[in-house]
DNA sequence: CTGAAAGCGCTTACAG
DNA sequence: CTGAAAGCGCTTACAG
């Protein structure tokens, strides 16, 4: 900066006051610190100005390791910080959410970033950081609060389609119980059968895992009479008519699937798989903005996330074969 | 850190360095030190100790945005750089290579971090950016010029194992070519069909999508006597066995696939797909290995990525179907 | 082994 | 509209 007052030949504080400010400078003094600028390609040391300012235009997202990046949210985040000024540092923590909220605390005090979003679970003794926090998770709980819960909708919505359908015995494979999501979706999967009157042969808790959904159809009695099953998640999903085929089900003629997800592979799948469409994008948006609202004490703004899933109908969902309707259980003996 | 050493009695001089090396103190003056930092759970104010060390212990990755987040990679870089004593920070930037340069001159000079890894291929015209940048993008290239081009071994080896099958006219479903790895397979593939002898009906620039996999398919003439088809990645072999079944062809009865990735749906689709596992973990340690190589200034570590990729063999592949040896083109016009 | 002093590169009252 | 000065919270020679 030094370099750049002497070639502008001004006082290095006139520099700082372009940088903030271009017309705040008379404009015969501007031009030639402008013209300084562009010569010798200056760009101000970002850490100096953060010392000095103690703000650093930066937000750190904390999640957990894993191969299962939310890389939507994330590329959505990413921008919506940008438009605002801001940067986004995506910091991935091994380990739970004790080691999360340990690094959550040591950013806070680093003074390297403005604020955080936390989209993994935390477990936080401290209260107060210094600087804003955001949870996902927490968010997700105040949304059951306020009988909005997240995901509850279109659960409902799925398990009413497959009732029109002609569906009335069903399986939820379930997502891992220590997720929000995944608590959710298996509680109103179970308050929704209860209010329709339908039935359930019961919850297979597994773990987002294709996997579990192998396990869940090879776990099933011969004679459960199930027709359809509610996944937690696609590749669950995916797992289920794997495991259908293996024991001579066919989907959707004798079962039909529904995923959570909508992930592209879900499209090319044979059958594809009918799924919920999560707007990403929308949830990323929206923590950020949540985030932004607290950093600048404004009011939060209304989530755009909740109204934005819809379900996806494809080929693995159908009218469930005839012979459930009328036998009940063993209507399927014949595709063994 | 004035408090700290005011609850210590001793000056702030000595609690930095107690800080930088707790056996710098004389015992009855660390314990002092030691309690008080307890007491007041004091942590540095890390953007004032960079200003003055010059130094960030922090790594940038800098990435393209988009849907498909390498999260294995990012992870075990992640990992990688804590070991080290570094934090990793994740840069996805909206726009094409140019749009990167330019935030990686920005980074640079921000003081922020020291060092960077681009593993989007990037558009840079300075030369030097003051603090070591490693990209994977040029590493690529240069294993290349070595004769030891990514991915080399695993397209020669599948269509090896194909041609050991019977399999003689072949079809490639390329990625996109604007990346090295999707130009690097392509021209691998035409390579080693030329050099068995063996037949290609040519190949389908696609873009990774599981819909190109379904063009490429639809795209085909109905003798063109194709039995196995090289796909450049999973999604796209997905779409390649939907293509194929919208035409009434069995896979692997009339047609064998092969993926590249081993995306985990892969092991659920119907039928599972045979596919290249590719050590994400060790590229992501490759890739800081290298980067704190050049910020150390030592010898660049040996990658570890070359030897670990490998053919996981599922259903999609088998012996051509009888008729393919004997009559050529028109062999599987019964299963129309 | 410990402390007083200088300085990292900025920004921002405060004068002029 | 511009400049000289103070100071953000650290680290590190330099003395003692």
């Amino acid at each position: 900066m030094h370099e750049v007052a002497r070639l502008a030949g001004v006082s290095h504080t006139t520099v700082s006051r372009y940088l903030q400010d271009k017309n705040a400078l008379k404009p015969q003094t501007r031009i030639k610190v402008e013209y300084a600028v562009k010569a010798l390609d200056y760009r101000p040391n970002l850490v100096a100005r953060s010392m000095r300012t103690r703000r650093s235009n930066r937000l750190a997202i904390v999640l957990a390791t894993g191969p299962h990046f939310p890389g939507r949210q994330l590329a959505a985040a990413s921008e919506t910080a940008h438009q605002a000024g801001y940067q986004l540092e995506i910091v991935s923590v091994e380990g739970g959410p004790k080691a999360r909220a340990a690094r959550i605390e040591d950013l806070a005090r680093s003074g390297q970033v403005d604020g955080i979003l936390a989209i993994s679970s935390i477990d936080l003794k401290t209260k107060s950081l210094g600087i804003p926090l955001v949870q996902s998770e927490s968010y997700d709980e105040r949304l059951h609060v306020l009988g909005k819960l997240a995901g509850a909708a279109e659960i409902a919505e799925i398990i009413e389609y497959l009732c029109s359908l002609g569906h009335r015995r069903f399986l939820h494979v379930a997502g891992d119980q220590s997720f929000t999501s995944g608590r959710n979706r298996k509680r109103v999967y179970l308050e929704t059968i209860e209010r329709l009157g339908l039935e359930s042969v019961g919850v297979y808790d597994g773990d987002w895992s294709g996997q579990s959904g192998v396990d869940a159809i090879t776990a099933l009695p011969e004679d459960c009479g199930v027709t359809a099953v509610v996944a937690a998640c696609d590749l669950a999903a995916l797992g289920v008519m794997r495991g259908a085929r293996a024991r001579g089900w066919s989907v959707p003629r004798d079962l039909s699937v529904f995923g959570w997800d909508d992930d592209e592979y879900g499209r090319f799948a044979l059958p594809s798989l009918s799924t919920v469409a999560v707007d990403r994008e929308s949830q990323g948006r929206d923590a950020i903005h949540r985030l932004l609202a607290e950093i600048h004490c404004t009011p939060a703004p209304e989530p755009s996330t909740r109204t934005v899933n819809r379900l996806i109908h494809r080929e693995s969902t159908a009218p469930p074969p005839l012979s459930a309707d009328v036998t009940g259980a063993d209507g399927r003996s014949e595709a063994q």
